[in-house]
DNA sequence: GCTCAATGTAGGCAGCGCCAACAATGCTGT
DNA sequence: ACAGCATTGTTGGCGCTGCCTACATTGAGC
């Protein structure tokens, strides 16, 4: 019995998974206009309506793609800090983490900061929000507690590094910036947020 | 002759003027994403093939969108601009005037910022960025100039503080912040911005 | 007043998301 | 072992979309 080419069985085994890793580099290669889900389905091989089954919506899809990129992010992020080591260095090395990781996800960022979600996912996409400014809240609480930054409410002052940090990640990924040249003047930047514009 | 309810004459007069209009009110209203080109030339009561002969491209209204988002944006800026006052006042007022635009028009600016544009569009967009950023520039440069703040690039004191009002326009866009909390709390973050986290 | 460019209309095409009906598969209890 | 059933995949179809082409109407310039 001659079959060409091993058709594949009838269940694809990880379906889902295939879906999710196929998408991340469609976003990846041409952007989240470019997602379809019967394209999907045409490059992972199952039908155009396989993938309801596994996602009940396009937005269902997109809310895993950025849960997902939310945990890249997070263990990036927990990766990256050095709590013994001072203020000024533990916070440039986390803006590092989390430039690179804005710099090389450009896309996936703006799904993961995008304001619709379905709400059975908004849930879980809160926590990871939580996850990643915990990362930062924590550096924030541990400096006041050296006296190395001012005193005041600890989310005020992670606010305000966490704007920063983030906007410089949205005026890259918008092309405001360039990102080799904001990545190469970072120490710079944390430097100027913490000691401030005025003259000392 | 009765003719009944007055049928709109053949030419409109100023279609594409009433498709922005309609077009930027159901963007504010339901978001990018329920914008249609179809739907629109309904809503102004032409046939679904009207538009196209304003705008060659979906993108291409969008882009007309983001460009008309920018000119409101900077006449908003140059407007709260006061050249005559302490820097920590200007920065203030044209932060609180960036951030009220940016809480207003949430979905505008998502536009405004997005990175995909028509090649004919991205030339008028990238000078209406240059505009506003130049506010900045300006202010910034003038307090150099005054001793105000720090010695250095002045852009890069620029994208300082273009960073972190941006970032926090994206946060609250993206609904990590609260809108009103957020401006009640503008001023001891611009304070904190320009003196900095570290103790004095 | 004729001509022509500009502007609006009608129809059609392929692709999309979503849905319902059906088919193949593998798990589970007996 | 195997019947029953939930899971997962397939097929077909609906209405919508953006875009294209061909045609109709209009106003402006010669």
């Amino acid at each position: 019995m001659t079959r060409m080419s091993a058709p594949r069985p009838y269940h694809h085994g990880d379906l889902r998974a295939a879906l999710l890793k196929s998408a991340e580099r469609t976003l990846r290669d041409r952007g989240v206009g470019a997602l379809s889900l019967r394209e999907l389905a045409r490059d992972v091989g199952v039908s155009h309506a396989a993938p309801g089954r596994h996602f009940k919506d396009k937005q269902t899809l997109l809310d895993a793609l950025a849960l997902d990129g939310y945990e890249r992010m997070n263990r990036a992020l927990a990766a990256a800090d050095r709590p013994d080591r001072p203020f000024e260095e533990r916070m440039t090395a986390l803006a590092r983490a989390y430039l690179g990781f804005a710099v090389e996800n450009p896309e996936l960022l703006e799904l993961m900061f995008a304001r619709k979600h379905d709400p059975d996912s908004s849930a879980q996409l809160a926590a990871a929000v939580d996850h990643s400014l915990g990362t930062f809240t924590r550096l924030v609480a541990d400096a006041q507690e050296q006296g190395e930054i001012v005193q005041g409410d600890p989310e005020r002052l992670t606010t305000v590094a966490a704007a920063s940090l983030h906007g410089l990640a949205a005026l890259i990924a918008g092309c405001a910036l360039d990102a080799e040249e904001t990545l190469a003047g970072l120490d710079t930047h944390v430097h100027l947020l913490l000691h401030g514009l005025r003259p000392r």
